[in-house]
RNA sequence: GCGCUGUUAGCUCAGUUGGUUAGAGUAUCACCUUGACAUGGUGGGGGUCGCAGAUUCGAUUUCUGCACAGCGCACCA
């Protein structure tokens, strides 16, 4: 055993120096990004993860492509920043502080403003580093020096400038309007925080009597409770059935209160009974019609969902235990009298599910309009692009069609929104600065506005108050716009399409130039990885248990730009069986770099054929690997990378490059192997570096190298010199008939390691003269001993297997192993196959149209193939014959 | 209701401008511990690319319709 051999590990253990590694990089500043503008800026801001939480899947996938994209631009050289931070998160936050708290039996009101928010502060401080950590030990190369926070002085300012920049514009404004209202949060909420399920409901008709009439209007509802506010009934204005009812007067049951019925034509006449009750203050149709034709606004159900005053007797009752009683009632009375099952989509609060409750309030407002229409444009002529393109229509149908954004919440975590109200006279004023006095009057009797923003208000302002807007940086003027978003698609609408607006606006450009879309982490049944259901992974563990390289490859493969992945222990472990091969195909090396002499560059004459197509592989590789990662398929490059490693460097170059390593007899072939060996694994591993950063590290820390650290290696390029499209041509012939030989001795049941006599037929005098010096990689791979070549006319040996690969008549004298009957029905399989493919390669061929339609190249490329085909057909057909007559 | 996505090997998925006998991982079967690696090697079996049309010399790939699955948006009481 050798020295070598004795330190380097023989199985992959990724603890031994992942974190190692990780604290190297930061303390060396690596990480970190000054302006140096006469190079090109490559900049991402990260999804602020929110301060409470933890890593999941879903973060180790985004920030696992967003550092890959980090890690290769910097290595091209590029100007790289990558801003870390996290968000305060209101609502979720707040929330789990709350939990806290009702631990100890008590409520955010019992502390009090103040206290509670230093609670939250408190909070944030004890667990808003903790996912720094983790992303930390994912292998995220953030520039830690500049990491934000959404609630910290640089953001809070920039929150201010912008609401009183739209306040003093009339695009931020204070109404009493309709809202989704979370009776449970209670606060009021964004049209984007409820989420519409279909649920199965009663559709109840109940009749109405007409003043001073027998007559009588049935309606149908699905919310019989709120008819204690009803301010009117509504039908179609040419609906027959009610024309001569529009403007009569209608006695509201149980409560007694007169009011009109008449026409509007939002009313669809064919639902129901074609006749609506009108509740303004609980339905936002009711509220549209209310207003169009002046219907008073009656408020039934209280802010925490409790029935009103309004609702007589049934005051103070939770609003679906009135429906219940409210229901018997009206059967009893014979107001109701028909009950349908009826499915509807009922809205609920995407925190905590709880059924929202449409209510009139006083709450603050974006007008979206012409916010919309830049950030429309934008997308649209192509300055910003979606990876992929599809997502594109979603962002502008959704900008197309919106409405204007509820941005105040009734939460105590947040930015407090900048107005301050004089008790005095009443007056409202946006101020940039804390005051304490009325502009107006002058009186010091003010107070300031008790609600907070939403927190997408402050995250949308994320690309550019991250770089020290509003002041005028010179990180903004170079990293802004930032290059690229990475995000799931799940916050197109919360996120990217409201920091398009801001960013337009404030940021005086667009935010960023791609936005990479990636799909949801489920669990291995395709579900949502969830709390409620138990089915997470932890990202952590999988980092513990396997490493973080290894997670993030798993991450990346087979990940296609949009699409949800399942996770699976199986694709962790053939992750990590990866790494293990890299891993010894290094050691590999490193056992066998005796006598290496960095200053040794082999000269043309020194590559031999195998040397050349490892070199024209590798260089291919890394042309594909540069195209993929452009294109954001990172899958696709990650894969390029691991078909190399496994199936070209370690399966054929590694085998056929021993002879030479092992050999100590001769100096410069076992030199140009290390030399090539050397080169390939360590301009590989730059390749792979981006997506397996810590393993990369460790290995090319001890292959020779130059430089600090493979981090801040060059990314390969231009190394189109190294394409050997001959060298790729020849091995391929060698390599199809190294595998037909192991077939066919596999088949025969030869005894692996025992060598047995092959003789190959050559037409091609150039290919027999390749196959004559390469003979080794023949003898040493497919156990060949003696091995013949000779000429295609050449007499064809006795009791033989046979093959044909292109261009190679393969004959394999396997004495006393050969199954007659086996090896017959071996080759029928094959002459079948063949007479299909040449059948099918004459029929095209024949066809009239394709010869003259189709491409010279293709049709050529059908020729040699029909003529390949029957070459090996006649190979195969004699030996037929010759089998038959034993 | 409108829209999007998916349907390819037992399972999970690639397949990038239409053109070799459609690939990988995993599972499975056989053989092999040879001096990088059994977290390995070699070989094998396994798919009429959801269905039906259309365009084309040629369709897994483009278009239309349908089926199934999933998702998003949506003010029908």
């Amino acid at each position: 055993m050798s020295e070598t051999e004795n330190m380097i590990p023989k199985v992959y253990d990724p603890k031994l120096f992942e974190k190692k590694w990780y604290e190297y990089w930061e303390t060396s500043g690596l990480f970190h990004a000054e302006v140096e503008k006469d190079k090109k800026p490559f900049s991402i801001v990260i999804p602020p993860p929110n301060v409470t939480g933890q890593l999941h899947m879903g973060h180790a996938m985004d920030n696992t492509l967003q550092d890959i994209l980090i890690r290769w631009r910097r290595m091209q050289g590029y100007n790289t920043l990558w801003m870390p931070g996290c968000d305060h998160a209101g609502i979720a936050t707040q929330a789990k502080v709350e939990e806290s708290l009702r631990e100890e039996g008590l409520s955010r009101y019992d502390l009090g403003r103040e206290k509670f928010l230093e609670r939250v502060w408190a909070w944030k401080e004890k667990y808003g580093s903790r996912i720094m950590s983790q992303l930390r030990s994912l292998g995220s190369s953030c520039d830690w020096a500049r990491e934000r926070f959404t609630m910290d002085e640089g953001c809070s300012r920039a929150v201010r400038e912008v609401f009183v920049s739209l306040y003093e514009e009339g695009l931020i404004y204070q109404g009493m309007r309709i809202t989704n209202w979370c009776p449970r949060c209670n606060t009021a909420l964004s049209d984007l925080e409820v989420e519409h399920e279909t649920e199965q409901g009663h559709l109840w008709h109940l009749v109405y009597p007409v003043e001073g009439s027998d007559e009588k209007v049935e309606i149908a509802t699905t919310r019989p409770e709120t008819m204690f506010g009803d301010t009117g009934v509504a039908v179609h204005p040419d609906d027959e059935r009610y024309k001569h009812l529009i403007g009569k007067t209608l006695i509201l049951p149980v409560v007694g209160r007169r009011i009109p019925l008449f026409a509007d034509e939002y009313v669809d006449p064919k639902f129901g009974t074609g006749a609506v009750k009108v509740t303004p203050a609980h339905d936002p149709n009711d509220f549209e019609m209310g207003n169009r034709h002046n219907l008073e606004q009656v408020k039934v159900i209280e802010n925490d969902g409790t029935m009103g005053e309004g609702a007589g007797k049934y005051a103070g009752l939770d609003r679906y235990e009135c429906r219940k009683q409210l229901v018997k009632e009206l059967e009893e009375t014979g107001v109701l009298i028909k009950t349908e099952n009826h499915e509807h989509a009922v809205g609920h609060c995407s925190r905590c599910h709880t059924t929202v409750e449409p209510l009139v309030s006083k709450q603050w407002f974006v007008k979206m309009e012409s916010l919309a229409k830049p950030a429309i444009e934008a997308v649209n002529d192509g300055r910003i692009k979606f990876v992929p393109e599809r997502f594109a229509k979603i962002y502008t149908g959704w900008l197309e069609n919106i409405r204007d954004w509820c941005i105040s919440r009734q939460l105590w975590w947040g930015h407090r929104i900048p107005v301050w109200y004089c008790d005095d006279c009443g007056e409202a004023s946006a101020s940039r600065e804390d005051i304490t006095v009325c502009p107006k009057c002058g009186s010091k009797n003010i107070h300031q506005d008790e609600d907070v923003l939403d927190t997408w208000f402050s995250s949308g302002l994320w690309p550019f108050e991250t770089m020290g807007w509003p002041e005028d940086t010179e990180e903004l003027r170079h990293f802004y716009p930032t290059s690229v978003l990475v995000t799931g698609y799940d916050i197109i609408f919360f996120w990217v399409a409201r920091m398009v607006m801001q960013g337009l606006k404030f940021g005086k450009d667009i935010p960023f130039r791609h936005v990479f879309i990636h799909g949801l982490v489920r669990d291995s049944q395709g579900r949502k990885m969830s709390k409620s259901l138990g089915n997470g992974i932890d990202p952590v563990e999988v980092i513990d248990k396997y490493g973080a390289d290894t997670l993030r490859f798993m991450l990346v493969t087979g990940n296609t730009p949009g699409n949800d992945m399942r996770f699976y222990w199986e694709r962790v472990e053939s992750a990590r069986n990866f790494a293990n091969k890299l891993w010894n195909a290094s050691r590999f090396m490193l056992m066998n770099l005796e006598g290496f002499d960095k200053s040794f560059v082999p000269t043309q004459d020194d590559f031999e054929l195998s040397d050349r197509w490892i070199l024209s592989r590798y260089a291919k590789t890394a042309a594909g690997v540069t195209e993929n990662l452009e294109k954001f398929e990172l899958g696709e490059a990650a894969r390029a990378i691991y078909e190399f490693i496994w199936s070209e460097l370690c399966d054929w170059y590694i085998e056929l490059a021993k002879p030479r390593l092992y050999d100590k007899e001769t100096e410069r072939p076992r030199r140009t192997a290390q030399y090539v060996l050397g080169y390939v694994l360590e301009h590989t591993l730059r390749l792979l570096h981006p997506f397996m950063p810590f393993i990369t590290e460790e290995i090319w820390q001890r292959v020779p190298h130059e430089g600090k650290s493979v981090m801040v290696s060059a990314w390969p390029t231009g190394e189109e010199e190294k394409l050997d499209e001959a060298a790729e041509s020849s091995m391929t012939a060698i390599m199809e008939t190294i595998k037909a030989i192991r077939n066919m001795r596999a088949e025969a049941g030869a005894q692996p390691g025992k060598k047995s006599e092959a003789i190959l037929h050559i037409s091609d005098g150039n290919l027999r003269e390749v196959f004559a010096a390469n003979e080794g990689y023949l003898r040493g791979l497919a156990d060949t001993e003696p091995l013949t070549l000779c000429g295609a006319d050449a007499a064809k040996p006795e009791n033989a297997m046979t093959a044909a690969v292109g261009g190679v008549g393969v004959y394999l004298p396997l004495k006393g192993l050969i199954d007659v009957e086996k090896e017959t029905q071996r080759l029928t399989k094959e002459l079948e196959n063949l007479d299909r493919e040449i059948e099918r390669a004459k029929k095209k061929l024949s066809n009239e149209s394709f010869t003259a339609k189709a491409p010279a190249a293709v049709v050529e490329k059908e020729r040699a193939k029909q003529k390949d085909y029957e070459e090996k057909r006649a190979v195969m057909a004699e030996r037929l014959r010759h089998l038959a007559s034993l």
